[in-house]
DNA sequence: GTATAAATATACCGATTGGTATATTTTTGT
DNA sequence: ACAAAAATATACCAATCGGTATATTTATAC
């Protein structure tokens, strides 16, 4: 890894947070000179633009979040506990390396739009990626006869996905945590009923 | 209503799809001069400042969707069928008057942040109340023997809030509509499943 | 140690930003 | 119809914006 590449790193690291917490358009060039002590000259020398920042930061949290929901699953066995694994882990958010500003899937998705469409297209690949996956563990669930065999997996693994970042959403913006708390104990309830 | 409330609503009507699309800080006082065909003296002669107007865009984007749920509401009798509109207008959202942009729940309370206390506050509001309303109604489902007697209001409450929340977010990002009709189809299911 | 390439800093650019001051037009009340 | 107030348009402001050009420093290869 070269100079530039660790520069490269450094400023992805530093801006992604911002990024995360002030959106795209609420992130200037200015932000991210002080978030990293560097100029503009390192900045443009590293990432063709604004929005090569931006991607680079979105990945970077996405790998922090999975990073996260991966380590506590590896210690599971049944695909019962992987799945109550994100009740465990949105229970106790704060316990975890979460990237500032909470889940990037979220805060990209409603901000991205039209004049930013490799942004909206990391977030929309983020959400059925995440769906994919949860899907094949559902399904997986049931060959192994631990679930019953009249589950939809997908739309379990969407209404799962939904109520987590819906109640991520409700939590941050009242700063009741005990919102999401109340909606992960339905995941939690919803999960115990597949078998 | 004199020259200047008209001037005034209409500068309303006509920026806030725009601020549910852009977000606040994607919006500018140039895109809300050419929404309305008016000019920066006019703007400013109605409002404050900039988070002046977005706050009034907020409540008027809210006030549609209320508009929407309370008039599919009213027709309805049992509490049951009332909770149920939600399934049925986010099936077919296309068919009903919302919002351009989508939910200014969602929109708002992901953008908001310390920079912008007041539409912070709006959003987290609006969730509370709409939870309240959620709450009361799936207890009074209670109190008339509609449901079962051991559900917890507020968890419902939250639960669906979040899971709509949700399916709108994933739906609009990634454009798949069957997204947001799993999530509805599970909404239906838990409400069947009250009584 | 030195020359060159790579990496980063600084200066500059035109455009846009949100807001204010002043000018002009429209509305209102008599 | 007219004067005054209200409403809106235009001109102006300093600051910031994202990006580029040029200068300087640092890293690399020999």
């Amino acid at each position: 890894m070269n100079k530039a590449e660790k520069t490269r790193q450094f400023i992805i690291e530093k801006t992604a947070p911002i990024f995360n917490v002030k959106g795209f358009a609420g992130t200037s060039i200015n932000d991210m000179i002080q978030a990293t002590g560097l100029t503009k000259g390192s900045i443009y020398g590293n990432f063709r633009n604004k929005d090569d920042v931006a991607l680079a930061a979105f990945d970077h949290n996405l790998k922090m979040v999975h990073k996260v929901i991966r380590h506590e699953m590896d210690s599971k066995d049944s695909v019962k506990e992987r799945l109550l694994v994100y009740v465990h882990v949105y229970n106790n958010f704060l316990e975890f390396p979460f990237p500032d500003g909470g889940c990037p899937i979220l805060n990209t998705s409603t901000e991205a739009d039209d004049t930013h469409p490799e942004l909206r297209q990391k977030a929309a690949d983020a959400i059925m990626q995440w769906k994919n996956n949860l899907q094949a563990l559902i399904k997986k669930g049931m060959d192994n006869r631990e679930f019953h065999a009249d589950t939809d997996p997908e739309q379990m693994a969407l209404t799962i996905i939904a109520m987590i970042e819906g109640g991520i959403m409700m939590a941050k913006v009242t700063g009741k945590l005990n919102y999401r708390n109340a909606v992960m104990k339905s995941i939690k309830k919803m999960i115990d009923d597949l078998g």
